[in-house]
DNA sequence: ATCCTACCCCTTGCATACTAGTGGGTCAAG
DNA sequence: CTTGACCCACTAGTATGCAAGGGGTAGGAT
C-alpha cells in the first residue's frame, strides 16, 4: 500500500526553492499545516516519511521539528517519534494568559506615545484594516477575516519597535487559531470581533491607555467560548 | 599553536552525562557560557571547535546552536561563521518590555486569585527568599543574591501554574543578566533590590493587583540605570 | 486459551563525508 | 607601491550511514 502523504503539495509548493535553507522551508511549510489541521494533533510525522516527500535528507527535516518542539507544535519522543501536539485545556488558557499580558502592553503603550503622530498611524492603519474586516464578513469569508485579525494585532504590536513582541504574540496566537480552525462557527462571531477590534482603537485614539488595555483583555478572553465547545466535539485531539 | 578552549572545562563537567541527549546539554552549557560572559559578544564559536572540545561531533552542536539562534544569544551567518550575540540598546529595551508584561500579569494574578491559600502560600515563599536575599546582601554575596534573584522571579511565576511563561520570563531575564554581567556594581544596589521585592509582596498580600503591578513594573524599569554606563564602558560588545 | 519471550522493524540520536559559498592572503602585473 | 585576480582555508548546509532503544508481533511454553 502507498502511504498517504503526509502534507498535501500544492502546485506552487511542489519543491523547495534552492536560494534559502531548507530547513527553514520546511519549517515553516509543516508549521502552516499543523495551524491549518492539515497534520492532525497526536498524528505521527516521521522525519524519514517528511524528507522523502520533500525530497531532501533527514537533517533539514529534523532541524525544522526541533524548532516546531520548542514552540510547542510537535513533540519529539526518542526512539519512539514524532507527534502533532494535541491540544490541552492548561496549554491553551497559558497562550491566552501569555498572549493577553503582550497585547494589554502593546496597546498601553500605543496609546501612551508621547508622539500623537504615531498613535495617529497606528489608529489609522488598523482602522483601515477593520474597514476591510467588515467587508470581508459581508462576503463570508471566514479565511480573508482571519487573515486580517492576523494583520491586526501584527499590525498593533509593530507599532511598538519591538519586533520579538509581535513574533511571540504570532506564535501565541497560532496555538489559539489552531483549536479555532477545528470548527468554523466563526461566522456569527464576526460582529463580535469587530466590536472589539473597533473598541481597542477608539481607546487608543482618545489616548485612554486603561481602557484600551481593558478593551484588548476583552477581546481575548474570547476564546473562552470555544473551550465550551470543542473539547467535547474533539475529544480525540485533547490530552 | 595550540587554539585556546572556547569554553573552560571545570572538573565537574569535563564530559557529557550519557543518560540526556547531547544536544540539550551542550545547549545549557554554551547558554550558560554566554550569561556568564565567558562568551564574549561578537566572539565567534565555530561548529568544529566546540565540537572536538566537547568530545561530539557537529551535529549535536549545530542543533543547540540553532536553539541558541532562537533564544537570541548567538546569531548564525551561512557559509561565515556563528558568533555571539552582540547587545543593543534596543534589544534590552525589548527584553524589558516583554519581562515587563508577562511579570506585570503574573503578579495580576496571584494578587487577584481568589483562593486565599495560595496567595498566602505565594508570600510566604517570595518573604522567605526576600530573607536569604538579605543574610546574601549582608554577606556582599553578589552571586548568591542574583541566584536568588532568580528564585524569586521564578518562584512567582510559578504560582500562575503556567510553565511556559515562568521559562520564557527566565529567557528574558537571562538577556538583561548577561548585560548586568559586564559590571559589579550591583552591590549598591542590593538596598534598592531588596526593597522592591519587598513592596511587591506586601501588595499581593494586601490583596491590591494595581500596587503589585506597578511595583513590579518600578522593579523592572531599574535596569535603566545599567544602560546608561554599560554601552560607554563596553561599546566594544554593542552594536 | 493465555502468558511470556525473543525477534524484528521502525524510530530518533549521533557520526562522518561531501558540497557550496565566503573572506582573506598571496602573488603578479601595472 | 598599489591594485587586481586567483587560490586556499574554513565556514555552515546537507546527505548518508550507523548505533541504540522502544514496541508490536509471532511463536512457543504452560
Amino acid at each position: 500500500m502507498a502511504k498517504q502523504p503526509l502534507i498535501s503539495m500544492r502546485p506552487e509548493s511542489k519543491g523547495l526553492s534552492y536560494d534559502r535553507p531548507a530547513a527553514s522551508q520546511i519549517f515553516g511549510f509543516i508549521r502552516d499545516a499543523i495551524i491549518s489541521m492539515e497534520l492532525l494533533p497526536g498524528q505521527m510525522i516521521s522525519e524519514t516519511a517528511l524528507a522523502q516527500q520533500f525530497g531532501v535528507s533527514r537533517t533539514p527535516v529534523r532541524e525544522a521539528l526541533i524548532q516546531l518542539s520548542n514552540i510547542g507544535f510537535v513533540e519529539v519522543l526518542p526512539q519512539r517519534g514524532t507527534y502533532v501536539s494535541k491540544f490541552s485545556i492548561e496549554k491553551i488558557l497559558e497562550a491566552r494568559f501569555i498572549r493577553e499580558a503582550l497585547e494589554v502592553a502593546v496597546v498601553t503603550q500605543i496609546a501612551t506615545n508621547p508622539d500623537a503622530a504615531i498613535r495617529l498611524e497606528a489608529v489609522n492603519t488598523c482602522e483601515k484594516i477593520i474597514a476591510d474586516q467588515k467587508a470581508a464578513a459581508a462576503d463570508d469569508d471566514a479565511l480573508a477575516f482571519q487573515k486580517l485579525d492576523d494583520n491586526f494585532h501584527h499590525a498593533l504590536a509593530n507599532f511598538t519597535q519591538y519586533p520579538r513582541v509581535a513574533s511571540f504574540i504570532e506564535a501565541e496566537k497560532a496555538h489559539m487559531d489552531r483549536v479555532r480552525n477545528l470548527s468554523l462557527h466563526v461566522s456569527g462571531q464576526y460582529k463580535r470581533v469587530l466590536s472589539q477590534h473597533a473598541a481597542i482603537i477608539k481607546a487608543i485614539k482618545a489616548g485612554a491607555a486603561d481602557k484600551s488595555a481593558a478593551a484588548m483583555s476583552v477581546h481575548l478572553k474570547d476564546v473562552y467560548n470555544i473551550l465550551e465547545l470543542i473539547p467535547q466535539e474533539h475529544p480525540e485531539y485533547f490530552i
